[in-house]
RNA sequence: GGGAGCGUGGCGGAAUUGGUAGACGCACUAGAUUUAGGAUCUAGCGCCUUCGGGUGUGGGAGUUCGAGUCUCCCCGCUCCCACCA
């Protein structure tokens, strides 16, 4: 019988949709367990990198699926964002017509793939019906305090002409334009994700099913460090300059404070001094990307201000230097030379006094540069002899009982600036009065929805531009108003999108089914979204549950991440002109094909290099599943007797592997090791066809196929479907059900037993398991010429025997 | 500069967690079949070898009866963050 994907492909596929298999159970006993890959921005066509991502999330679906767990696997639609405003300018075409044409685009696509998708659940983000919930969680937000506007320096990205949050900013470039990222003052939306810092930083210690990558990056992007907040009074004034310092111990090595340029103290006196408004101006031109910084000199100018050192009550000069963020601390700190390496540069520069504090021996030693190490405290008064930590201890209990200092926790993270000057996003629901005043649109007025007549040729915000549609009234006094014309970060909608696939229909943002589904149990996506989504949606998450919303802290469980798809080493991009096209090897080999090559030929978390030849071969396999068990179908059984007295060597082999084959795939697709699973298949297949070379057992080749079928449904659910329903099991839901083992037939494989002499090995012999003593093994040994070479003449002092694995003689 | 991870045949990768290194697949070689090509099937396939064996998981040391796996030092690669006080 030929095999024709094509057609079973298409027949499965409307087989599954029309029964309704796939739809996630309201009412049922079965454990839940919800499983989703990130969803994907509509773009029109689905390339490797979904094919791997939604293949790797099939393939759970199915298996816990068919192993009686009543399993939620929904897609959706990431559908606000700048390619479908940027189509709009080029092709004049709305955005609305082009994402949803692009969606159906893609529908089409993902469903040739045989994907167990709950279609019903679909949801797309730029539907009103999603998202008048967030504008909704957002005013939730907002009168809570954890939304609020601020005026600032923000990203700008000069290309797509909006704002960006750091999370955007690669390399000092915006994360879609790639175009060098300016600072602007601008008035901003922000969500208050610091508020959650030390949340977000402790909940990564429960994340233990996440890949450790992830949870150190998540960890290093919240960056939180322990230290001292110290205040240092200024001669001649009440002011004091705070500083931030993760060594306080350090303190008698101070020599300098250096203040940012943005630092209010550095600002006062620009306004006074044209020298250091010109010197604040010489450092912004110097630029923030990574290359310009690490060439750029440290910069400093003497503001002639002098502060009191708490301590030794010397006169400290105090700098504005180019290497101080006001982003970080309190945007001042003191500079101690022997102790920092920017800090000895620094000083060397501007011939400032260099004190070394700490001390790798009791006596110091030269520095050529900044000793930054743990050691001995020196030249510090009532800290010398003391270990840095103890030092630490002790500065930071005087400086409080001084008042001039206390411990201090900062985080590098920042607010999460969500305002965008785009049309193509959902709008913030917001409006102001003539005075400035904000005043949050009620409710019942929700939700606001974008105009559809826009100019594209207008280039500037698309909202504000708009003649009519921000000019409103104030729904409580009924004067005039304006409303806010940002629309939220495109990042605010795939923040929830989870939660909403557990009630895609609710009235609310959701209901109980959120409690009953939530958390994901695995989800799977690209580490490129290891910061941005995934912190973003934990701080979501965080803020639900703080808001009264939500019982749980962490939205997903268990997490993976999937290795790219490259071809010819580097990422497939239309640039390169290295893609593959899945709808192309889908036509031509077959859904079951693509997905097969794509799950066995690399470990999930690991790049796939594409190889045209591999393919080949992966349907070099599905077609030898089909040749082998399409002539068998007829023979498909569930029955097969433990007993062995009937079977000769090779049918006895030949069960036991079905067993084991059977242990070992349930166990590798638990722990996402596909490719040894689909490996162990291969072996088994290869098995069952040197099997029928030589011998013939009916009964036993039907029960080969009624095991295989059902191991390799996941990976080729097509295939299987296909030859499962010429057996005569056809009534009983191959999706639903999974094969198991028996331990005891597993048991009685014979057993190996390594033979070494002094470590090495020298051979092996086997046994039944029921005949395997340490004496015997001995015995044999002794009578086999091949191993007795190497014992005779020589003196056994020890035998190291282990169980069921191996005996090495130690000899002189 | 800080952090995380990784080094196994020509290639992608296995190795029940300390017990026969190289499963499975790709490529390659030989043979069968075929008018030919393709497809398919069979066999071989780390390196060296005097065919006994020797050697081999980036390099070096160590622990152990035994190390790809554990410890230490070095070398190399990848990713993330980065003038973060």
């Amino acid at each position: 019988m030929e095999y024709k994907h094509l057609e079973i492909e298409r027949k499965w596929q409307e087989e599954w949709q029309d029964s309704g298999l796939f739809l996630a159970n309201k009412n049922t006993d079965k454990k839940k367990y919800y499983i989703l890959e990130m969803f994907p921005y509509p773009s029109g066509r689905i390339h490797m990198g979904h094919v791997r991502n939604y293949a790797i999330g099939d393939v759970i679906a199915r298996f816990k699926r068919a192993s009686g767990y009543n399993v939620l696997h929904p897609m959706g639609w990431d559908a606000f964002g700048m390619p479908a405003e940027n189509a709009a300018i080029q092709n004049n075409v709305h955005p609305r017509e082009w994402t949803y044409a692009n969606i159906e685009a893609m529908k089409s696509q993902l469903k040739q793939m045989g994907l167990s998708y709950d279609w019903a659940r679909e949801i797309k983000t730029c539907d009103k019906k999603y998202f008048v919930h967030e504008q909704k969680f957002f005013l939730d937000l907002y009168n809570s305090g954890l939304a609020y506007k601020k005026e600032s320096y923000v990203n700008w990205d000069p290309v797509d002409k909006t704002v960006l949050a750091n999370e955007q900013v690669i390399d000092g470039k915006g994360w879609r334009s790639g175009a060098p990222v300016e600072q602007k003052k601008l008035s901003q939306w922000f969500l208050k994700i610091t508020d959650f810092a030390e949340d977000l930083n402790n909940g990564l210690r429960a994340l233990s099913n996440w890949p450790k990558k992830v949870l150190s990056m998540q960890e290093n992007w919240i960056g939180k460090s322990s230290g001292a907040l110290i205040n240092f009074q200024l001669i001649n004034s009440a002011e004091t300059i705070e500083v931030f310092t993760t060594r306080p111990d350090t303190i008698f090595g101070a020599s300098f404070i250096g203040l940012s340029p943005d630092h209010p103290i550095s600002s006062q006196l620009a306004k006074k001094n044209s020298e250091v408004s010109g010197f604040i101006e010489l450092c912004k031109s110097i630029g923030s990307s990574t290359e310009e910084l690490e060439k750029a000199d440290k910069l400093g100018m003497d503001t002639s201000l002098r502060v009191v050192h708490p301590y030794t009550k010397k006169e400290i000069p105090v700098y504005i230097a180019n290497f101080i963020l006001m982003g970080y601390g309190t945007g001042a700190v003191f500079g101690c030379p022997a102790h920092d390496q920017r800090d000895f540069e620094f000083a060397k520069k501007y011939k400032l006094e260099i004190v070394q504090v700490v001390s790798k021996t009791k006596s110091g030693h030269k520095l050529k540069e900044a000793y930054t190490e743990d050691g001995l405290m020196i030249n510090s008064e009532f800290l010398d002899g003391l270990s840095t930590q103890e030092a630490q201890i002790k500065i930071i209990s005087d400086l409080k009982n001084k008042g001039a200092g206390r411990e201090a926790i900062k985080y590098k993270l920042r607010d999460w600036g969500i305002s965008r000057q785009r049309y193509w996003g959902c709008p913030i629901p917001i409006m102001y009065l003539d005075d400035g005043t904000i005043v949050p649109v009620p409710e019942d007025d929700l939700p606001i929805e974008l105009p559809d007549d826009i100019d594209w040729k207008q280039s500037g915000n698309p909202l504000d531009n708009h003649p009519t549609w921000k000019y409103t009234k104030c729904p409580h006094t009924g004067k005039p108003a304006i409303r806010e014309t940002d629309t939220f970060d495109t990042f605010f909608e795939s923040s929830w999108y989870f939660a909403r696939f557990c009630s895609p229909n609710s009235e609310t943002m959701f209901d109980d089914e959120y409690n009953k589904w939530m958390p994901v149990d695995q989800y799977i996506g690209g580490v490129e979204h290891a910061i941005l989504h995934l912190l973003y949606s934990r701080f979501f998450v965080h803020s639900l549950n703080k808001l009264g919303k939500s019982k749980i802290k962490e939205p997903f469980d268990s997490l993976v991440t999937q290795g790219m798809v490259l071809n010819n080493g580097a990422k497939m991009s239309k640039s390169l002109g290295n893609t593959v096209d899945p709808e192309e090897i889908i036509e031509r080999l077959g859904a079951d094909t693509i997905r097969l090559f794509i799950l066995f030929s690399a470990p999930v978390d690991k790049d796939l290099e594409w190889s045209d030849q591999g393919i080949e071969g992966s349907n070099r396999f599905v077609k030898r599943v089909w040749s082998f068990i399409s002539k068998n179908t007829t023979l498909a059984t569930n029955e097969f007797s433990k007993d062995f007295s009937t079977l000769n060597g090779e049918e006895k082999n030949l069960l036991i592997k079905i067993h084991k084959t059977t242990k070992k795939v349930t166990h590798d697709i638990n722990n996402m090791q596909f490719n040894t699973a689909i490996a162990s298949l291969m072996e088994l297949l290869n098995s069952g066809y040197k099997f029928l070379e030589k011998n013939k057992n009916d009964n036993l080749v039907g029960f080969f196929l009624f095991q295989f079928l059902q191991l390799i449904n996941p990976f080729i659910p097509h295939v299987s479907n296909e030859l499962w329903s010429l057996t005569k099991y056809k009534e009983e839901n191959i999706n639903l059900i999974w094969p198991t083992w028996d331990d005891e037939i597993i048991n009685k494989d014979e057993i190996k037993i390594i033979i070494q002499i002094n470590g090495k090995t020298r051979g092996t012999l086997n046994y039944s398991s029921d005949i395997n003593e340490e004496s015997t093994i001995v015995d044999d040994v002794k009578n086999n010429k091949n191993l007795f070479k190497y014992l005779e003449n020589k003196k056994i002092t020890r035998t190291i025997y282990v169980e069921n694995k191996l005996l090495n003689f130690i000899v002189k």
